[in-house]
DNA sequence: ATGAAAGCGCTAACAA
DNA sequence: TTGTTAGCGCTTTCAT
């Protein structure tokens, strides 16, 4: 029960060879002799000696960590993505060290000095807000930084979302080919590119229609504070309420079915057309069945995983990209589907 | 935009003081005068400094990485754990670098030597099967592990879950003093120890009362096999079917619920009680309101983080832990309440 | 193709 | 309290 730690000294030692020869075997782009690789590998593996990542890390410049900030984890939408993001980044020798925001806005910026303390090769900021002494710190630190289902137009920052300005058109035109004509809108956070951009196509699209946003509550991508501004919308005589409503994701938009069916007493669709965005698990489950706009988690993580990586291997800065993958229109029951409705 | 790195040397020229003097300043129980410190910090703030953690790393032998490894995110239950973990650890300086298990039963020792790689100061392992090579491989490397909602007894490997056998015991007990007796159970995964102290609870308890299980199904801890599993106990007569059934997850139970209710259009629970483990937030949805047995995540993360600090800050090996934690019965809809029922 | 030697940025003895 | 020195385990010139 000693605790043992093999170096590539001992493998050294034990192989005949010099400490250097040993590295050159465990470095990908190296040069070294059939006969020194074998020896090498056989005494490695009688000694169960591997690289320590961290000692390599220090001297090459590359940790191979990349560091994901993260705020909110009860949206499903979140763990479904870091889920495949840690698994992409994986199968390339990456791996994910993760740091949680508190939603305190000045907070974020300690966070990221953290993750640099790490030395890691990129970070991903999932659904954060950026400040631009970050964007400073990380050019400066020469660490390339990609924002996940979040933008800040004025740095030259990498973003990729889904295409929430024509997704929020989308669900503008389904509710107004439904024949709907009072429709409310329920927002997420106001700071979130993301909302902004979902209402500003909704909009956009109703405006297209000569119609306006019937009503609106602020669910600020939180389920207690969805329901609140549910009850405040539609606890209303008939006429004076939405008999539509597009809520901003669908973690709120299953909140809030839920207000209308069973504390209000509202059928959905029958009396209110309920339509989110994310396409999350449950809303496929058949109690809600939810009309929302899919984002497409695997193709997000894709060019996310594709940015950082271009920008870490390719030295030569590769110039910020943003990217705005677009989402289907997942036709569920929970709001009225247009005669004749197709696409 | 020169990429710099600042070293603690060039704090040291700044401040006018030796290299070690400035380690000492950032180093938690060192000394130095109240006239070095302030001209160091000063110096510091000046060039931006901050202590590379992987440098600190290599001389320390500590990290403060802690290496988890995840299998299913799907379950809420494991996000939710994730996130109070990451918080919990970040709060005592150390952060949390992500490893994925696919499913595949021997990928698991590749994984944890890849972490060992990182030298982490410690390995939680989150749902995933022990082998008796991980723990020798722990052991002489000198890094703690220990599992989290999942134990193998044969290793000397501590391990938190929730008490499980006594979990499955209330579940029969309420389902028994609600009068069913007609008793199914749906099963996770059989090479799961809280597969296993679940149904041993369950039956056991059941058995005390002169009933057995009625049906048993199989659904892995996987919905889409639960709602197979779901069909094959409950599309038959009345009188053949269960009147009742235990499902040994919520994530199950919820697909299970869907299958009764919108498939073979059953009530739930006028013809069908349901209950779950873990109670996850959908549980809590009127949707579903589904009677769970909750697991305490809280408390199992403050346990997971404790026995592991322990054994990396105590360096006289503590000895490892078995720990279970008692969780509560959350009554709610989806299951008969017995006449009177209190606790 | 290989070995010797010089660090990567830091902490921890050891002296002073 | 402080500076000097010796590494942590590795990659990478530079000779050979």
């Amino acid at each position: 029960m000693t605790e043992t730690r093999v170096t590539s000294l001992d493998v050294a030692r034990l192989a005949g060879v010099s400490q250097s020869a040993v590295s050159r075997v465990f470095t990908p782009g190296a040069s070294a002799s059939k006969k020194t690789v074998e020896k090498v590998r056989k005494a490695a593996l009688e000694l169960g000696y591997r690289p320590n990542v961290l000692a390599r890390a220090m001297v090459s410049g590359k940790s191979r960590i990349i560091g994901l900030v993260v705020a909110y984890l009860e949206n499903h939408f979140y763990p479904d993505a870091l889920g495949k993001l840690s698994n992409q980044l994986q199968k390339r020798g990456y791996h994910v060290l993760i740091f949680m925001a508190s939603q305190t806005a000045g907070d974020i910026d300690a966070v990221v000095e953290e993750i640099l303390d790490y030395q890691v090769d990129g970070i991903v900021l999932a659904s954060v807000a950026m400040s631009s002494d970050i964007a400073e710190r990380c050019e400066q630190a020469g660490v390339p930084v990609v924002q996940f289902n979040r933008y800040e137009d004025r740095e030259g920052i990498s973003a990729v979302t889904s295409d929430n300005r024509a997704g929020g058109r989308k669900v503008a035109e389904f509710l107004l080919a439904g024949g709907h004509e009072r429709i409310g809108y329920i927002a997420g956070w106001e700071g979130a590119s993301t909302q902004r951009d979902r209402e500003a196509g909704f909009r956009e699209a109703l405006a297209a229609a000569g119609q306006g946003v019937f009503a609106r509550g602020i669910g600020n991508f939180n389920a207690e504070t969805a329901r609140t501004a549910a009850r405040a919308m539609f606890d209303l005589p008939v006429a004076d309420r939405p008999d539509a409503v597009f809520v901003s994701n669908d973690h709120m938009a299953i909140a809030v079915m839920d207000v209308l069916r069973f504390e209000l007493g509202l059928d959905v669709p029958g009396d209110v057309s309920v339509v989110g965005y994310d396409d999350v698990p449950p809303s496929a489950w058949p109690a809600y069945n939810l009309t929302t706009l899919r984002q497409r988690a695997n193709l997000m993580v894709e060019e996310t995983v594709g940015i950082l990586l271009d920008q870490i291997e390719c030295s030569d800065s590769a110039p910020p990209r943003m990217i705005a993958i677009d989402g289907p229109l997942i036709v569920r029951g929970s709001a009225r589907i247009p005669e004749g409705w197709t696409s």
